[in-house]
DNA sequence: AAGCTCTACTTTGGATCCAAACATAATATC
DNA sequence: GATATTATGTTTGGATCCAAAGTAGAGCTT
């Protein structure tokens, strides 16, 4: 994929996401072509690709639409995310966690707790955390014994607020996020533990649970709704 | 997507899953545009399009390559669709199954009672188990209350033999294809049971052990290796 | 006036052309 | 003789052109 036609997708994917093309409604390749100032060729290109993503679908026999979520979809989702990690955290338990492996979850686990351990959150925590987050989920899911189950992942993840990384909502109230992140951590070490002990089954239910922590927890803590804003990056 | 452009995509994975193009080998477009017999346009399209569904992937910096699927690529499928399937109908039974649904899952089990009635297995009876059996399937997935699962469902069934509907492996061998057909009526009636009751973790469970019955049932029946041979429908 | 049909316009799909990037091979220089 | 640089060839990506299919609108007929 060349740059300029991954930047295509990916800066359709920012579009959409932020609802420039209204969710439901048609969307034209020339539309497209003019407003980011290329050929039809890559945006045709990328329109397959985001069809595949998920968030184009077939607008009748013709052309493309954008694909509205509800709610319920992004809970789907993110449940969806949750058993598919859960079941890559029971394969490896019931394959036994490797000492190497043990290490490289241990690694990001302790620096979870030196980021939680002055007691607060500051501003740049949060993409550390972000980052380590990150590499603990994919550590568990890539060590999985297949591919398979992370591309499933990563293609549940291009639907909006589906992603694990998208946890930290709202940098204004980092006071309030910091319990959120004291609950992730204790899970990510209670997965931890379970998959030392082959657990598999343990390890399955935590790691399910812990895909809410983005959604579900908010109302526990008082921090508002339970769907958060999109994630910044991308 | 054109007729064409659709036929070139299904084309391509009847090749590519027929090993016409091996596996770890780069693809060119121009040498696929020329076996096909279209422009390198659609081809070029329909690379995007494979690409996300895992067939192909990058080769580097420039083109695609086939590829490659293990024995342990093919039971995580089987497994992933599992775990979501598994998902669906825990979903289906925690919402409550409506009556309409209880109807609708019930004709597809008592066409499976009428096929197996009989005591053995015919030639057509191949395709009418898979009609139903895909409904079935269907019709849990497609009352889970989003597409989110589906989606994730129909992706990873590009995958070569993960599709739920590549259980009827052997129409040589009908009278042991026949047992098997058997189990999986059964587990069926179960899921169906247990939906109706709002059993949701029977159901979940249910459903998962049902994904193996292409892959391990076969051992068990001493129908000869776990993996089959494709389908040959698409 | 309502419905049907034909036409004109819009939009997508396929083919081709051109440019750019990568790879390979050959030649020149150290 | 080996290495580096250049030149050529191969392949992909982007743009444009043309054709086909769909849609909408207007005009005609009943």
């Amino acid at each position: 994929m060349s740059d300029s036609d991954k930047s295509v997708v990916s800066r359709l994917r920012k579009l959409i996401g932020e609802g420039f093309y209204p969710p439901g409604e048609r969307i034209g390749e020339v539309a497209v072509a003019e407003q980011l100032g290329v050929s039809r060729t890559p945006v045709r290109l990328a329109f397959r690709t985001l069809e595949q993503e998920g968030l184009l679908q077939r607008a009748g026999k013709r052309g493309f639409m954008v694909r509205e979520f509800t709610e319920a979809d992004v809970l789907c989702a993110v449940e969806v995310r949750g058993v598919l990690e859960g079941l890559a955290a029971r394969r490896l338990a019931e394959q036994g966690l490797s000492p190497a492996l043990a290490e490289e979850l241990t690694v990001w686990i302790q620096k979870g707790r030196e980021l939680l351990a002055k007691g607060y959150l500051e501003e740049r925590d949060v993409d550390v955390w972000s980052e380590l987050n990150r590499r603990f989920h994919e550590t568990i899911v890539g060590s999985a014994g297949s591919p398979v189950i992370g591309d499933a992942i990563a293609r549940n993840n291009h639907l909006p607020f589906a992603a694990a990384d998208s946890i930290v909502i709202d940098s204004e109230a980092l006071d309030r996020e910091y319990r959120k992140l004291q609950l992730a951590q204790t899970q990510h070490e209670l997965v931890l533990q379970a998959l030392s002990h082959g657990e598999g089954a343990r390890a399955e239910m935590l790691m399910r649970e812990h895909a809410f922590i983005g959604l579900r927890y908010g109302e526990l803590l008082g921090l508002g709704p339970g769907l958060g804003q999109p994630r910044a990056d991308d």
